[in-house]
DNA sequence: TTCTCTGTGTGCGAGTTCGCACGGAACAAT
DNA sequence: ATTGTTCCGTGCGAACTCGCACACAGAGAA
């Protein structure tokens, strides 16, 4: 029963797995199971964070925006790979950033306060730093994506990424949802997204796009997919 | 004498600086005066990072890159504010990213040995972590600007962040190298500069621009700017 | 069934940046 | 003074995205 339980736990979210187990029982004791629907927010800029969240399943992302809120992007994506609130980790309790459920799913939370307790263990101390090194790099990779690639491009490395998070070739999403990350227009995700289809990369339907061909999405992403992943494999993978 | 030494010392820069003196006395023991000439690379993408700067003068890039190293983007700035290395202090030896010294200055360096040895001191610990979610939030915004800004407010952004490291008023850069920064033509540059100088926010000779109006380019950068400098006052402010 | 809302497909003019290419101007070295 | 190099100004067509606007379709509610 003990086993099953540990083995579920710690098979959910990557980054909570690969922990040992004298400090895996008191850190799963402060874990709470929780559901993440879709449009949730889980923190709003400036505001104290409360709770952390290790998603098992799902997409979480983090918004940067300007202070008046009219220029808004995506600026890291979180799975079951990683956490929500890692400048906690850091040593603050907030941010300027926004973050919410992009894609429904379920995780754990814990108190930020007794995350910062929990820090205190070097070994848990050391794996969320480094996952705050592999979010830092995902981040500037963004900022090279947004840069230098087109539509069509950017809309391939996301879907990769978020391939990735799901474990699963069908991404529940809206154009308009991707419009807002992407930070274009709705009608650009819709061009883009035919120029995909057109290749059999991917197919969309009605609020779903189904993932045909990744090595494809790979090759469109044009070597702006795969750094930020290789280096959280370097130093986080299971 | 002890006492101009230190203060001298703890002037330069600023993540260095407010560390109480029974620590700053070993820490400064372990580092090393440079001098940092424009051009020099500090950090190669995926090599071992042998030693951390922390600049008195002049600025610092961190450059984002796709492992061909056909598309580049500066997806950081570091000043006499922070330091370059960030990712020894989140636990890691090496990084996909390239570091190199944008304008000619002057600083410390220390062993990134050291550092991670120097780093279970709670205070430095502290200070440096929040150090590096101030640049996280930097990278974030970048990667707002380079999608959602145009090119006059995103150099607008570029100048006012260089201005804020040199506490200086005459910038000593080719439109060449603002290019690469920014990830745009030459030309580009050329041609958004003469919308700000054609404002009367800044004046451009041969490799120099002089910046004549702060809260004119702030202004042009729309909301962008601004919210990493909070961050970092509200964390790391002197 | 019918209505209504959300999501998607499409078109068009305008603005921005790109890529390329060339001329001129300042500076350094000889 | 001349030469070579770096840096800056400019022009033009192509490509991309924007902003706006409208039509259609699937899904759920009445």
């Amino acid at each position: 029963m003990k086993v099953e339980e540990k083995g579920a736990r710690s098979e959910g979210n990557q980054l909570l797995a690969r922990i040992p187990a004298d400090l895996a029982d008191p850190l799963f004791a402060h874990l709470e199971p929780v559901d993440l629907p879709q449009g949730l927010v889980i923190e709003q800029p400036g505001e104290v964070i409360e709770h952390v969240y290790f998603p098992t399943g799902g997409v979480i992302s983090v918004v940067a925006m300007t202070p008046d809120g009219d220029a808004q992007i995506e600026a890291g994506l979180i799975g079951r790979e990683g956490m929500s609130g890692s400048m906690v980790a850091l040593g603050t309790d907030r941010s300027p950033h926004q973050t919410t459920v992009q894609i429904g799913g379920t995780g754990h939370r814990m108190a930020a306060a007794r995350l910062r307790e929990m820090m205190r263990e070097e070994v848990l101390r050391k794996r969320l730093l480094r996952y705050c090194h592999a979010l830092s790099v995902q981040t500037a990779h963004t900022a090279l994506a947004n840069a230098k690639l087109k539509l069509d491009a950017r809309l391939a490395r996301w879907l990769l990424m978020c391939h990735d998070r799901l474990g699963c070739d069908e991404v529940p999403l809206t154009h308009d949802f991707l419009s807002i990350m992407l930070g274009v227009r709705r009608a650009g995700v819709t061009v883009s997204l035919h120029i995909l289809e057109g290749q059999g990369l991917v197919r969309a339907t009605r609020g779903l796009i189904r993932i045909n061909d990744r090595a494809g999405l790979e090759r469109m992403a044009g070597g702006c997919y795969g750094v930020p992943e290789a280096e959280y494999a370097r130093l986080l993978a299971a």
